[in-house]
DNA sequence: CCCTTACGTGTTTTT
DNA sequence: CACGTAAGGG
């Protein structure tokens, strides 16, 4: 049998994988970097490679990790290798940088200071923000969420080989306050933020050299897939785990220390600067791993030729960036389409209608993309009015509803009864009487015990005479201290949490807190939850007799559970049978494919994001953000924008995203669904998408519209360039392409969210326009002084 | 202490 | 619009 999958696997290696893909699989020496473009495959060849170090290199699998960015990435790399494997080879470890940390402080617990750690996500850490911002009374200038944000940008980037997390913090004064704060609450209350698992496991490498030895002997082989997504402690993280102790300062010569490194990346894919990550790492990596060899990938194999070169056209515009020259053999004909509806809600529709007009088998395989998750909810409510059956990937993520945060704080307080971000979450969830009077209370009593876990904190409260803690809510105390000393630790996370669930109440809550449908759902997800930890409770006892399991950890099963569940944005599922459309942002596409690839919201403001207009920078990574998108599509890419939009409520005009405008016009067929009726379109749609898949739409069918298409005074491209395209008269307007180019600034029309100057306001962000006459606007623009409604005459255009 | 109502305020992207 | 926070009455 190993002898077959051996013999299937060199088959392909040698048959179906290209000179430099194959190079890459069996590439000898230490270092390597694959440049690899969108669609060339490299998920393949990182899975190959593993294949090839397991089957022809005869590696032990549990000595080769290989680390992704999302869950998702991780999970299709598995599946391939399961595939491959057939269950005859155990799986190494594959998974996120953050999930191989975790392992790793689960494995060598004895070093942590607290073995039974809760994790905080997001949620968890605005609400401890909060808490401190109300004793530093912080208020008015900063939201939580932005301070999380800075204290996450600085834990990502300033942190230098070693030099102490704390060395050099560069946070305004009171914010360092804060900062510091939040760190000794988490210390004391045994948890750890997402950026924690990292720097955690970077701190034991460069400090503790028996624990780098004991790492180094065992994994050997590292491989790391979307390079150019990683972060400063991230690379410096690599450099800990695959260099010599020696070199791990900066003067001394770098010597790997493992038997191979690998890494993967393409700058045009680097989409989560936001984040923390950095292109320049591909170039440090050169650098600090040198001697690398470096393999670039230049074919593309998933995108019909044009679909690729309208990708490539967009991403030229980006300066920051190395030309590369991707390529595709696949040539075809007409398979970019741009949808131009009215409204939102038109939009949500023109796309229904789309689908309907595809094939059953091609359903499937049809996604829908956008930027942000709010715009996934107008195109939903038009696929269930379709009956379209679909799945939103990623979206309000299951474990962090809050009917399912409670319970899971309920849960996190057996395992780690010094969470105190969960206590005070549910100390009065359902209520019990003890409200922010209590919660005051509570925290003074804290103060003055800060070793004290919750059990011991609450029993001192009640019965020491400085608790304060009488009558009543004494006894609501108490009842509460029950409920925990009812629970028995067992292997049954399962009854535990039925337990919980029916000790509190926690059904009848939700039914009395909220209107019938909202408590209806809540229950579902709830009986969902209950559902899903059965689920995980017996793939967790497979687990441990199965051999495809990773590492055995003996561990709790709640521990486990509540650690598994911090890292998953998805809820554990099996697969459903029905065909469903995807649904999901630009940013969580990043390493899937498609037939069919439909972006939508292709506005000014939405892509580009109002929040990228601002630099350069930002709007490259907006753009490189498009060229992912479209580089999804296999056969067929849609491109939709719509008019106007309800945005806060109120309907506000929109313009057609820039980077449309940057596809040459000879690739994109544009439908104007203002002007087309809707019976022609379906027509076409159903030639287009269900045909011959390369149907052109024919202008002459268009009674009343056989006029040349006028030139768009917008934009950059369309002066002279022959069209097909079917635009009315009343041209749309358009971004120029170029937004440096201010000669014409006259010309364009004034879009929300532009930097713009006055004489006197100085400089501001324009927050509504409206016409004034032929050549002049309103323009209501945000200064420093205020928001003040000038003549656009009176305004300059500033541009980054 | 809890519930209601009235504002007002603000939407990237993920582990 | 839709959410979360601030203020007031029960």
């Amino acid at each position: 049998m190993i002898d077959t999958i051996k013999k299937d696997f060199n088959h392909f290696l040698y048959n179906s994988l290209n000179d430099p893909q194959r190079s890459a699989v069996l590439h000898k020496e230490k270092a390597q970097q694959i440049i690899a473009g969108a669609g060339s495959g490299k998920t393949r060849v990182i899975t190959s490679r593993i294949a090839h170090l397991v089957i022809n290199e005869n590696i032990n699998p549990r000595s080769i990790v290989a680390l992704t960015f999302t869950n998702k990435a991780a999970g299709e790399m598995k599946e391939r290798l399961i595939h491959t494997f057939q269950s005859h080879y155990k799986l190494p470890f594959i998974g996120t940088f953050h999930s191989y940390c975790l392992l790793l402080l689960r494995t060598n617990a004895t070093l942590l200071a607290s073995p039974n750690f809760s994790i905080l996500d997001a949620d968890d850490q605005e609400d401890l923000i909060k808490s401190i911002m109300k004793k530093y009374a912080l208020a008015k200038h900063v939201t939580a969420s932005q301070i999380v944000y800075q204290i996450s940008q600085y834990k990502n980037k300033s942190f230098v080989n070693d030099k102490s997390i704390k060395a050099d913090l560069q946070f305004a004064p009171l914010m360092k306050d804060v900062y510091l704060e939040y760190e000794s609450e988490k210390a004391r209350s045994h948890a750890l933020d997402f950026d924690d698992l990292i720097l955690q496991i970077l701190q034991l490498l460069t400090t503790n050299e028996a624990f780098k030895l004991s790492f180094q002997k065992k994994i050997r082989h590292i491989l790391v897939d979307e390079y150019q997504d990683t972060s400063h402690v991230q690379h410096s993280l690599l450099r800990a785990m695959a260099l010599e102790p020696a070199s791990t300062k900066d003067s001394a010569p770098n010597k790997l220390a493992i038997d191979s490194l690998c890494a993967v990346g393409d700058e045009d894919q680097s989409i989560y600067s936001w984040r923390g990550a950095t292109v320049a790492n591909m170039l440090k990596f050169q650098q600090d791993f040198a001697p690398v060899t470096i393999v670039k990938i230049e074919q593309n194999y998933r995108s019909a030729q044009p679909i690729l070169e309208a990708a490539n056209q967009v991403i030229a515009n980006n300066r920051l960036r190395n030309p590369k020259n991707l390529w595709s053999t696949r040539s075809a004909k007409n398979r970019i389409l741009h949808l131009y509806s009215t409204s939102g809600d038109h939009e949500a529709k023109a796309i229904s209608t789309l689908i309907k007009c595809a094939p059953k088998k091609k359903r499937s395989d049809i996604a829908i993309l956008y930027r942000t998750h709010f715009q996934s909810r107008s195109i939903e409510e038009s696929l269930i009015h379709h009956a379209i059956p679909y799945k939103i990937v990623g979206g309000i993520r299951f474990y962090e509803r809050k009917e399912i945060k409670d319970l899971l704080a309920y849960l996190r307080l057996v395992i780690n009864p010094y969470d105190k971000i969960s206590l005070l979450r549910i100390i009065n969830t359902p209520s019990r009487g003890l409200g922010a009077k209590f919660e005051e209370q509570l925290l003074i009593a804290w103060n003055r015990n800060p070793l004290f876990d919750f059990i011991q904190l609450l029993t001192w409260m009640t019965t020491d005479p400085d608790g304060g803690v009488t009558g009543n809510k004494k006894i609501a105390v108490q009842d509460f201290l029950k409920l925990y000393t009812g629970l028995e630790q067992n292997q049954h996370p399962s009854k535990t949490l039925d337990f919980i669930v029916n000790e509190i109440a926690y059904l009848s809550y939700l039914n009395d807190n909220y209107d019938p449908r909202e408590a209806q759902d809540k229950v579902e997800n709830v009986q969902e939850f209950m559902q899903a930890v059965i689920v995980f409770e017996q793939k967790h006892a497979n687990s441990l007799l199965d051999k495809t399991n990773t590492v055995e950890i003996n561990t709790n099963v709640l521990e486990a559970f509540l650690h598994e569940v911090a890292l998953l944005q998805e809820k554990i599922e099996e697969d459903s049978p029905t065909e469903r459309i995807h649904m999901m942002t630009l940013h969580a596409a990043k390493g899937l494919e498609f037939d069919t690839v439909i972006m939508s919201g292709l506005e000014e403001g939405l892509l580009p994001s109002s929040k990228s207009l601002n630099t350069n920078e930002a709007l490259e990574e907006e753009r490189r953000l498009m060229y992912v998108g479209m580089t999804r599509a296999k056969e067929h890419l849609i491109l939709s924008s719509a008019q106007s939009r309800v945005t806060f409520g109120q309907f506000s005009d929109q313009v057609i995203s820039r980077f449309v405008s940057e596809i040459p016009k000879g690739l994109m067929q544009t439908i104007d669904l203002d002007e087309v009726p809707i019976a022609q379109a379906i027509k076409f749609f159903e030639q287009w998408i269900g045909g011959t898949s390369s149907a052109s739409f024919q202008p002459s069918q268009l009674p009343g519209h056989m006029t040349a298409p006028t030139a768009n005074p917008y934009s950059a491209h369309s002066a002279s360039a022959p069209s097909k395209t079917v635009r009315p008269a009343t041209s749309r307007p358009t971004v120029p392409s170029k937004p440096s180019v201010s000669k014409a600034s006259s010309s364009v029309p004034w879009i929300k969210n532009q930097t713009v100057h006055h004489e006197k306001f100085g400089t501001g962000i324009i927050v509504e326009v409206q016409r004034a006459d032929d050549s002049d606007f309103y323009i209501t623009a945000l200064f420093s002084a205020g928001k003040k409604k000038v003549l656009s005459r009176f305004l300059e255009k500033k541009s980054f």
